[in-house]
RNA sequence: GGCGGCGUAGCUCAGCUGGUCAGAGCGGGGAUCUCAUAAGUCCCAGGUCGGAGGUUCGAGUCCUCCCGCCGCCA
């Protein structure tokens, strides 16, 4: 077991990592892929790895979490769109910093009634849960596996480190004064697990029995002791950090809508346990057998888990990813919950409101990000309505990055539902496959490749004097069937392609992100049928053929270093695609820094001058990039639709 | 019921503080080159910018009302 880089064991046990059945914190420090490798090598991969942390540098690593998702329901589109989100971000982190100094949270929340209940009906016998929830976890992280997600560590919230997390900061909020006893009655619906008001029951058509408005579950009038948090004594402090802070929740529509669930009458409090009668699987409430905590107070704290608590050294989460759905748990429940961990006083009738400490032990998450959901047919996705997609299924069909790629682009403004078809995502496997698969096997042609050879200048030359807007050998007043005007065209949106990349992505703009990359490949793919470097010269003349494989060298390289900075820019949404074509362009290891992929100078770029190098005369492989081209659904569609 | 948002070419949507704003992409139709294992490129959309009023020299762009969707809250 030679390991080529010290570790150290991250969690109170000394459990060596590889006789631990389930549960190890490794943290590893100065460390490379090949660790990663040696590790995803053995029988049982990462799996019985927690959490794993690579850290290079002494600045607080990158912490970005998903949803951890409810398993009793099969992985969806929107799981998949929740963790592709942040895979993508997760990635471009560590192209932007250069290292892999990002922790990635994925996971998933299993206590609560529907798992006891649907244990409960899958074993016919109590005290299960555990052994359910093993399978049911094990399917979201085969998707996050198969999705190719670089999540570094995977939580379950029924895992011994995350009790303890919720049992200390349970303590700690009822030291303040921020738990207290109270009396909670309402419509309780088994199904939804949760309490509605009047307003949200009404009487069943049928006239016997009181149901949700909402999910149509019935309802009884119930009244139980619950513990209560003080979320009321927040809602100052919460109000101040969303109207400072503009960065806070994405996209911004999301904050006002935060503000706006803010800006109400009062924040109630809310009910955080339940009977421990009613509802057995789940965190016991410290000191008081007879009540379990509320699976949401349970579940949010998993980031604090995941981060380590009760060390900090990861918090607080720089994004958070979520749906729009439980924006207000993670935009004002969790915030809250900081914010009565962070503030030196207790709670006190007197002040009702707590202020926000100036350096909060437990500070906020910088950024939430907030997606809308994948529609079908323009409609909700559910059983019910048989228009769920799998994911595993459509990404088995349409390839791992295609899906990806389909996903950010149209899902990547976050904002307003996408509708998830097959047509679609042909359109956009096509597109990809076009612009990028067709374009690579275009410039990388053994038809051009025979022209070129008979070039002189090398590569470097060749960009340069297409950067300076040269040409070679120069000439006064070129011929239009080789100007090399175009290239410098091209070339310059090149380079200006990677900042405007970062500037997209660090606005949380990943659609846009893609668009800027479509853009340029539209304009290559233009610029090489107006070329045409293929054509055979107009004139026998040896200097016009010199000068013609000159120009078709230069259009060539420029080609390729078209796709090289595309690749890096694509890296973080496909990266599986983005490899292949760095490799086959001779980019060591498939990684580069995006502040590394433009050099405009062509000065001082070392690593680039290498690549540029090694282009002169090098057979770039022609290879697949994407499946074979999907033609015939929509056809089908369209056929069915006319003859119907 | 309250608050907020949306309604722009067949589809998906851009249009910031009112004056080249009537657009892009996709789909569809037509043409064309041929380097491409998967093609590429060019041309073609006459949509009363949901409807009705109003402000203004001038409004998808501001105001009012109405219609239709969608969120959040009650």
């Amino acid at each position: 077991m030679a390991f080529p880089a010290r570790f150290t064991l991250y969690s109170a046990r000394e459990l060596p990592y590889n006789t631990c059945p389930s549960m190890i914190h490794l943290r590893l420090r100065g460390c490379n892929r090949s660790i990663l490798r040696f590790l995803k090598s053995r029988p049982n991969g990462t799996r019985n790895i927690s959490s794993l942390s690579l850290s290079s540098s002494a600045a607080k690593p990158y912490y970005i979490t998903t949803p951890i998702f409810y398993p009793n329901a099969a992985p969806h589109i929107g799981h998949l769109y929740s963790l592709v989100a942040a895979d993508v971000f997760a990635r471009y982190e560590r192209l932007r910093r250069g290292s892999n100094d990002v922790r990635f949270l994925a996971g998933t929340d299993e206590h609560g009634m529907k798992i006891q209940k649907a244990a409960r009906v899958h074993f016919g016998q109590i005290g299960r849960e555990k052994e359910f929830c093993d399978a049911l976890s094990e399917r979201f992280r085969d998707l996050s596996e198969k999705a190719n997600i670089s999540n570094t560590c995977f939580m379950r919230t029924t895992s011994q480190e995350h009790r303890r997390t919720v049992e200390d900061v349970w303590r700690r909020l009822d030291g303040k004064g921020f738990i207290y006893k109270g009396k909670y009655e309402g419509w309780y619906s088994i199904t939804d697990e949760c309490f509605y008001t009047d307003a949200q029951v009404t009487t069943d058509p049928s006239g016997t029995q009181k149901v949700s408005v909402e999910t149509g579950a019935v309802v009884e009038w119930t009244s139980e002791e619950n513990y209560m948090f003080r979320l009321s004594a927040f809602r100052d402090a919460l109000r101040k950090h969303y109207i400072t802070d503009h960065r806070s929740v994405q996209p911004s529509q999301y904050r006002e809508d935060v503000l706006r669930m803010l800006g109400d009458d009062v924040l109630e409090d809310i009910s955080i346990s339940r009977p421990r009668s009613r509802l057995e699987w789940g965190v016991q409430v410290p000191a008081d057998p007879s009540q379990t905590v509320y699976v949401w107070f349970d579940a949010l704290l998993i980031y604090l888990t995941g981060a380590g608590y009760p060390d900090k050294s990861f918090w607080p989460a720089d994004l958070q990813v979520i749906g729009k759905d439980i924006l207000r748990f993670h935009a004002i429940y969790l915030p809250a919950i900081l914010l009565g961990l962070s503030t030196p006083h207790s709670y006190s009738p007197a002040s009702p409101q707590v202020p926000a400490p100036q350096t909060p032990a437990m500070p906020l998450a910088h950024t939430l990000l907030s997606h809308a959901h994948w529609t079908s047919g323009q409609k909700k996705m559910s059983k019910s309505l048989g228009n769920v997609a799998d994911p595993l299924e459509v990404m088995d069909e349409w390839g791992v990055d295609v899906v990806r790629y389909y996903m950010m682009r149209v899902g990547g403004k976050w904002r307003d539902d996408a509708d998830w078809s097959t047509e679609q995502l042909e359109k956009h496997h096509n597109e990809i496959q076009s612009l990028l698969g067709n374009y690579f096997l275009r410039i990388t042609s053994k038809a051009l490749r025979a022209i070129v050879e008979k070039a002189s200048p090398d590569p470097k030359e060749c960009l340069s004097a297409a950067a300076q807007g040269r040409h070679i050998p120069p000439i006064e007043t070129p011929k239009e069937e080789h100007n090399w005007d175009t290239n410098t065209a091209l070339l310059r949106d090149v380079f200006d392609l990677p900042s405007k990349f970062h500037a997209c992505m660090n606005n949380f703009e990943a659609g846009k992100a893609l668009e800027h990359i479509v853009e340029v490949l539209s304009q290559a793919n233009l610029v090489l049928t107006t070329n045409a470097p293929w054509a055979t010269p107009k004139s026998d003349d040896v200097a016009e053929v010199k000068r013609h494989a000159n120009f078709a060298l230069g259009t060539r390289v420029v080609g390729l270093e078209t796709l090289r900075v595309v690749a890096g820019c694509l890296e973080p949404f496909m990266p599986d695609i983005s490899n292949k074509v760095q490799e086959a362009l001779g980019v060591e290891g498939g990684v580069l820094r995006l502040d590394a992929v433009a050099n405009r100078d062509f000065s001082g770029g070392e690593r680039l001058e290498e690549f540029w190098a090694r282009w002169k005369g090098m057979e770039v492989q022609s290879i697949k990039l994407f499946g074979p081209r999907r033609g015939n659904i929509v056809k089908e569609i369209v056929k069915k639709r006319k003859s119907a």
